[in-house]
RNA sequence: CGGGGUAUAGCGUAGUUUGGUUAUCGCGCCUGGUUUGGGACCAGGAGGUCGUAGGUUCAAAUCCUGCUACCCCGACCA
């Protein structure tokens, strides 16, 4: 029997459901927008957190923990912020629940147990932590303040997507301040230089860096840097974001140092962060009509061996080979699951393994027994390989990292072909509606003609490239395609998550 | 917030138009046996307040009314 799931160019979004839940990433949880991250799904995130979270710590950062819930009073001094943020707040407004009636199963809220002062849920924690960094910090010699928090955030959207948009989400939010607006900035790339580090080197996902149009940045930011990336169906996906926040949270906040002058001055500041919707662009960016395809760096499992075998002697004899080989593997550092498991055919764990994604299988039956060699599948190409014993030690760590590499060229080829630079708006129209991607065109800088665009094609600005931002001797001048008046450098437009 | 779905065993479903014994089938689960090179097979077994509240009726999964929940497609956004 086979079980099929979706095509991903019949119905992209019903693939893509079908595969977080057949993979057993996560499921829905009962709760409308919330979902629940399944063992598998934490495992990668789990590889996310400790590769990052070791990039932070190299470049002086520390992790730190504020609390999920923000006094609403905290909460109202940045008014950008309040603006952005106020629509998609979960509150505490009470802490008791009693039971309705004597000897009734249900609960009400007991109006008795009102907080004097209602709490939200973070949907980001700037405000918390600038009413901290106020007691921290006075003088130069406190700064910078270099800290990180791993933990959640809820944002009550209308319209969810596992992983890529749910109303709570893992993530991890940098806070750092500086006695000097230029280190500031240059803290605000040197996080968006490991973030794109990271996505390339270990999810294998090529990024755009770039700024957010001024209409488009973070509430309460100066200005806002971001990644996109290009997925399959050729919408953009913000992937990461690293915001130079100015001195408008100091300021909020009435935040101030004394400099080496004796003078005082407001903190600048940056806040950054990715979130479990990596997990969701990692799936869009490789995955496949079989299943998953995960980088060998991201992995939770890099290497699975299966046995094939017709009675118990047999097995016997393949699980001493097994081991060793499992050993040999594991010595290096290779992930290596050994499933002996006899209540599946080898059939249903090809499939099962393929589905979650697994970079390598390796399997051994009489056959392999006899030759000394073993069976070996690459989830990215399906090519089946046969390995002598002796030289898999050599083998699979080299073929990891060509899978790990294939993965990313795959990727990168296709983000390169999906971008295309353009000048006449029927062309653009034409790109955007059939297959999507990333075109460079001119912009008059207004926001008319962006909602103009977006209600004719349904694309938005999705930055401007990093390149053309910093480099003014680059910026070429030239005429909006939509309005025709005079522009001076190209955006980023596409479809977007 | 608008439009569309769905709600029956752990999961996926048939049955609902046209009410009628004991609610269908597949997967999964348990027991035993045979199997194992691309989602194995046989035999036996367990498992249900048909989302919820009310109504119509001799009789409701099925008809009527209300309610609730989740999913999908849009508008808002990491």
């Amino acid at each position: 029997m086979i079980r099929q799931f979706t095509k991903r160019n019949k119905d992209y979004s019903k693939w893509y459901n079908e595969i977080v839940i057949k993979s057993g990433l996560a499921e829905f949880s009962g709760v409308r927008g919330f979902m629940i991250i399944k063992p598998y799904g934490i495992s990668i995130w789990e590889i996310i957190k400790t590769k990052l979270d070791k990039m932070f710590k190299e470049t002086g950062h520390k992790n730190v923990y504020f609390p999920l819930l923000i006094p609403k009073s905290f909460f109202s001094k940045e008014k950008q912020h309040i603006k952005s943020f106020s629509k998609e707040c979960a509150v505490v407004t009470h802490c008791k629940l009693i039971k309705k009636e004597k000897n009734k199963k249900e609960l009400v809220i007991d109006p008795q147990s009102k907080l004097q002062e209602e709490l939200i849920i973070r949907p980001t924690s700037e405000s918390i932590i600038w009413k901290t960094y106020k007691r921290w910090i006075q003088s130069y010699r406190d700064l910078p303040i270099l800290l990180n928090q791993w933990g959640n955030a809820v944002r009550w959207e209308m319209r969810t997507r596992l992983f890529l948009r749910t109303s709570e989400f893992l993530w991890q939010e940098g806070h750092t301040a500086h006695s000097t607006k230029n280190e500031a900035i240059e803290e605000t790339k040197k996080i968006l230089n490991i973030y794109t580090r990271f996505l390339e080197n270990f999810m294998a996902i090529p990024v755009l860096q770039g700024v957010k149009p001024y209409m488009d940045k973070f509430s309460g930011s100066e200005t806002t840097y971001c990644l996109e990336a290009l997925m399959q169906d050729g919408k953009a996906l913000q992937i990461g974001t690293s915001h130079f926040l100015g001195q408008n949270f100091s300021k909020a906040f009435d935040v101030k140092f004394t400099n080496i002058n004796g003078k005082k001055e407001h903190v600048w500041s940056t806040s950054w962060g990715i979130s479990t919707r990596l997990i969701g662009g990692l799936i869009m960016s490789h995955s496949d009509d079989r299943g998953l395809v995960i980088p060998p760096k991201i992995a939770p499992i890099q290497t699975v061996i299966i046995p094939i075998y017709k009675n118990r002697k047999e097995l016997n004899q393949i699980s001493e080979i097994t081991e060793k080989i499992k050993n040999i593997l594991e010595k290096q550092g290779i992930s290596v699951q050994y499933d002996d498991r006899d209540i599946f055919t080898p059939g249903w764990k090809f499939n099962e393994y393929e589905m979650k994604g697994i970079p390598i299988r390796i399997s051994i039956g009489s056959y392999e027994i006899k030759h000394e060699k073993a069976e070996v599948f690459r989830r990215d190409t399906y090519e089946k390989m046969d390995v002598s014993w002796n030289c898999l030690k050599k083998f699979i760590p080299e073929l990891l990292e060509k899978i790990q590499n294939n993965i990313y060229q795959k990727a990168l080829q296709r983000t390169n072909k999906g971008t295309l630079t353009l000048d006449h708006y029927d062309d653009f129209k034409k790109k955007i509606n059939e297959t999507g991607g990333f075109i460079l065109a001119h912009w008059d800088g207004t926001i008319n003609t962006v909602k103009k665009i977006q209600e004719e094609t349904e694309a938005t600005i999705r930055c401007i490239p990093i390149h053309i931002q910093n480099n003014v001797n680059v910026k070429e001048t030239g005429k909006c395609i939509y309005s025709g008046k005079t522009s001076n450098q190209r955006v980023i437009f596409a479809k977007s998550y």
